[in-house]
RNA sequence: GCGCCCGUAGCUCAGUGGAUAGAGCGUCAGGUUGCGGACCUGAAGGCCGUGAGUUCGAGUCUCGCCGGGCGCGCCA
């Protein structure tokens, strides 16, 4: 027998059960049972987790899909499928031998499966061989895909404003990873526009005791950087000739970027490609695009500017590409962006915007689909807005009143796991509040640390283990029979198929949810089970086992949302 | 006015068309001579904004209305 790779391993528990009922489905057209399927049905059969566990672990509605194209009543075609995968000796179902200890039809047609726990010993000793790949995932169809975000320009300090749109795309990323596709992280800026020239402006300005001019930038960072601002940038920008609030921009757009990098480094973000506008159109890009475009017939010119036709596919009005002075606009770079990006390879390009930005989704993706890319590979995920709350109060972020956060002060004060925690638990498209005073709180009222403690718990009682002198056993071998145990082994297993759904819908939601309770589901067990026994060593070592997989559940879902899985507290 | 998002327990939020709508916090009442009490058990608390429709079945899909947020530049 070949040793399965470990995706392989860690392949959601969901999908043998999907194919153990395809397949009896299958031998009861083939054993005459049931007609013929026509085409239009012959999707794979849908499986839930219903909520009632004398449901058992998996509910099917297959039949009840299927009475309507069949003309037979769904209890009839419920109990062919039954009866296909009662007869299928334990080791004759194509998807994996004694899948299940029953197999129940309920009214109204409903096929309910629980799992056997012989069966589920074997997965779990097999999980724990997959360790950290247990819950990462082989795509059924591997994408590479372009995920960008924050793209805040470099004209100050990432603030809380920016931080949502920050962790939402990472964790995107880190979902689609989980789910087997490959992705680049991508930040996209301007550090040549006016909003640079206003930064070197202002910064010029208080390094020559000046005041900083209406339109300046005000920040204490301002200040920081008029003080190291080094003197061969000023004799460059003061020279004759020069350009001077530009060549101070530069400089400090670029050092105000290197603080942005850093600040997102501590939230464990990573970019991998930091793309300015000012290339776009140096490389040529911008050009290229509205070629393409042009060649489709999709431009004209009118009042000496240079238009993009999108109400031709559906958008309000026609958008301006190169003004009427010849300057071209933000939309031309994002489309010689879109040219660039897909020359690159991408199979998909994801956009992370914030919700006001939504009224410019329409005309870029028009804009793909004019070019003649998959307009359904132009994706904008929009983020809602947060509002920030101290103690029920709203937190202003007009930077003009000095109540501006930084993004690196909001990390000083909640810390990331709690913040990465409070996204991911949340769906990106809700408007939600966030209370700084509630996030710090390092109580049961924040989950992160019940799901923590729960992992730092698991590794004590290995520490004591080993400390006993007791180890876990290879095989959970017959631990199963105890209901307890096979609860706690059913929610280890769960993980594959909560990253699977993660990764389609493109929410963590589910994550978080999963690790409370797995957590929940553990502080139970311990309640209920002593692990190490002395008294029972072989006990305790399956026990260790089992205990051993929760740790892994527990770190393998924390790891994939960026949080850290503490090994004491 | 048009467009997008949202409306679920006192609060903050989950809920891939399935069976009795959930979690955390808060409130109330309890629990440990054993591996970590940042823990556990229980209770109260819901016309899922509203009205129709689609179907075997709707918190979920469609349409209308009500309420809230955000957009509607040759700004970025």
């Amino acid at each position: 027998m070949s040793r399965p790779t470990p995706a392989t391993l860690a392949a959601p528990v969901r999908s043998d059960v999907r194919a153990a009922l395809e397949a009896a489905l299958a031998d009861a057209i083939a054993a005459r049972r049931l007609p013929e399927l026509p085409a239009e049905a012959a999707s794979p059969p849908d499986v839930a987790r219903p909520a009632n566990p004398e449901h058992g672990d998996y509910a099917s509605n297959l039949a009840l899909k299927l009475a309507r194209p069949l003309r037979r009543p769904p209890l009839a075609i419920a109990e062919a499928v039954v009866e296909s995968l009662r007869s299928a000796s334990p080791d004759g179902l194509p998807a994996g031998g004694g899948l299940f200890v029953s197999v129940e039809v309920a009214p109204p047609g409903f096929i309910n499966l629980t799992l056997s726990p012989r069966w589920l010993e074997r997965r779990l000793d097999a999980a724990r061989i997959a360790g950290p790949d247990f819950g990462r995932l082989r795509a059924a169809d591997p994408r590479h895909v372009n995920v960008e975000f924050v793209s805040a320009n470099p004209t100050g300090p990432l603030h809380i404003g920016n931080a949502r749109g920050a962790f939402v795309g990472d964790l995107l990323c880190r979902v689609l990873e989980g789910g087997g596709h490959q992705v680049t992280r991508e930040y996209y800026f301007n550090d040549s526009g006016t909003q640079v020239d206003h930064l070197g402006a202002s910064v010029l300005a208080l390094r020559e005791g000046r005041e900083v001019p209406e339109d300046g930038y005000k920040g204490d960072y301002v200040a920081d950087l008029a003080r190291e601002l080094p003197g061969d940038v000023l004799a460059a920008a003061t020279a004759p000739g020069a350009q001077a609030a530009r060549v101070v921009g530069r400089w400090a757009s670029e050092r105000v970027r290197e603080g942005i990098e850093a600040s997102l480094a501590r939230l464990g973000v990573r970019f991998d490609v930091w793309r300015t506008e000012g290339t776009l159109h140096s490389e040529g890009w911008v050009e290229r695009a509205v070629e393409r475009l042009r060649a489709g017939g999709h431009i004209y010119e009118q009042d000496g500017a240079t238009w993009f036709r999108s109400t031709a596919l559906g958008d309000d009005k026609d958008r301006v590409v190169y003004r009427s002075d010849g300057r071209p606009t933000y939309f031309a770079a994002d489309i010689g962006y879109l040219v660039d990006k897909f020359e690159r390879g991408f199979d998909e390009l994801v956009y992370i915007w914030g919700a006001d930005h939504h009224g410019t989704v329409a005309r870029v993706r028009n804009a793909a689909e004019a070019m003649g890319y998959d307009k359904a590979r132009v994706r904008m995920l929009l983020v809602a807005w947060v509002r920030f709350v101290r103690d029920g109060r709203e937190i202003s972020m007009s930077k003009r009143s000095g109540e501006f956060i930084t993004l690196d002060e909001l990390l000083a004060e909640v810390g990331v796991d709690a913040a990465r925690w409070f996204f991911a638990s949340r769906a990106a498209s809700t408007g939600i509040d966030f209370d700084i005073e509630l996030a710090k709180r390092q109580s049961n009222e924040n989950p992160v640390y019940y799901v923590q403690y729960a992992h730092a718990r698991i590794a004590s009682i290995l520490r004591k283990a080993k400390a006993t002198g007791i180890s876990a056993a290879e095989s959970l071998g017959g631990l199963l029979d105890d209901e307890v145990a096979l609860g706690m082994a059913k929610a280890v297993l769960r993980l594959p198929e909560v990253v699977e759904d993660a990764a389609a819908s493109e929410e963590t939601q589910g994550l978080t949810a999963y690790a409370t309770e797995l957590a929940t589901t553990f502080h139970a067990f311990y309640r209920d089970r002593r692990v190490v026994d002395a008294d029972d060593p072989a006990t305790s070592a399956r026990r260790l086992a089992l205990v051993d997989a929760v740790r892994l559940s527990l770190a393998n879902t924390l790891a994939l949302l960026g949080i850290s899985a503490p090994e004491s507290m």
